[in-house]
DNA sequence: GCGAAAACTGTACCGACGGTAGGGAAACGG
DNA sequence: CCGTTTCCCTACCGTCGGTACAGTTTTCGC
């Protein structure tokens, strides 16, 4: 039972690594089971089918993305007061976190989905479904907050503020990747957070 | 010799389709020679293996992609003679004609390459970096030409305010896809567009 | 410590796919 | 009409995802 969920666990630690680096078409099910030391048997014991390595893969991808969020941006709620300044603070944190991974971010599993679409079946989608809303009503929470203090200086929706940090985020990383600068994403969500200084900031200067 | 360049084209076009769709591992072979009425050996004839057909595809989609730009911020440039005001109209335009797509931006191939990364050869990988960094090299002509005429109200990196212009398309093509939310890629075009006006306008209200 | 369930192993097999090899044949251009 | 380009045909190989199923070990609750 617990021993079960330790190789589950095992297999999707190595197959999460391959993805992310390959790609989910060119991770072979031969290559994860020699790497965890299993059998083919004993995958198909854990996992029915390729898609529902994809689904597991996802669903713990998503929760532990949702983990880091909540730790980073709960301490930046309890260092600054202001709504404002604790979301600036969550940005550079995340940047810096970001920033001290040596190899750059590994990439986003809910990317790699997207751009494999039809490979996968409608759960798989409708989970990354969620993982944006998801993102979207942390984010908008925030601001919704934040507007509550402060005034825009442009009028902008709330939603499409919020799908703007996802938005850099998963950007960030393609960039990152495409020009093997790792240290883009980072650099990306600190210009980011100066937008959003800009447009809180008071009118006058 | 124009009849071969045809074929070949027949293929590649056959194959951005799948391979946006589903990714370039679940595109097959025997798919693209079905739908393009070809052979096997006709296939092989044209390209080596399907890495190159990963690097014509590639090296096609990246010429479409600057021929789109330039014609979209020459066209701005001629409607507006202030640097900014041409970039602002630009930024409008190209969330218009991505509006228009109906069914969305049907996937950057840039993207894609990036999520298999190590699935491909160096070739490609530096064709991909090449690509992202036209786009640094076009958009930080423009952000130059902005700032001989106006101070931004924030210091920032003309570099990585260029790379910001391709995080949003990639990040929105993205999310749109996640979210199932076509419009949301232009969406989040306009939200940078106010972003960048935003920190071009004059201190003084 | 025992029995049942859980967690595998082993073997044999299947179809689809990427790719190779090589011998052609139609189409076209000069 | 000759040669190159462009493609077809057949046969084959290894890998991969997946199935089937019987057998074995490990683990855990009682």
């Amino acid at each position: 039972m617990r021993k079960g969920e330790e190789t589950r666990a095992k297999i999707l630690d190595a197959a999460e690594i391959s993805v992310l680096a390959k790609g989910f078409g060119a991770t072979s099910i031969d290559e994860l089971i020699a790497e965890t030391g299993i059998t083919k048997s004993g995958f198909f014991y854990h996992f029915r089918d390729k898609n529902e390595l994809a689904k597991a893969l996802l669903e713990r991808y998503v929760e532990n993305d949702e983990r880091i969020y909540d730790e980073i941006f709960s301490r930046a709620r309890e260092l600054a007061d202001d709504p404002l300044q604790a979301f600036l603070l969550g940005l550079k944190l995340l940047s810096e976190l970001l920033s001290d991974l040596p190899n750059g971010h590994p990439g986003c599993l809910v990317a790699v989905i997207c751009s494999h679409e039809r490979a996968f079946d409608r759960d798989i989608q409708e989970i990354n479904r969620q993982a944006a809303l998801m993102w979207r009503r942390r984010f908008g929470a925030m601001f919704r907050d934040i507007m509550q203090v402060y005034r825009p200086r442009e009028p902008l929706d709330v939603d499409q503020l919020a799908d703007m940090v996802s938005t850099v985020i998963e950007g960030g990383i393609i960039l990152s990747k495409a020009l093997k600068e790792p240290k883009n994403l980072p650099a990306q969500l600190l210009v980011f957070r100066t937008f959003i200084r800009l447009l809180f900031q008071p009118a006058a200067s």
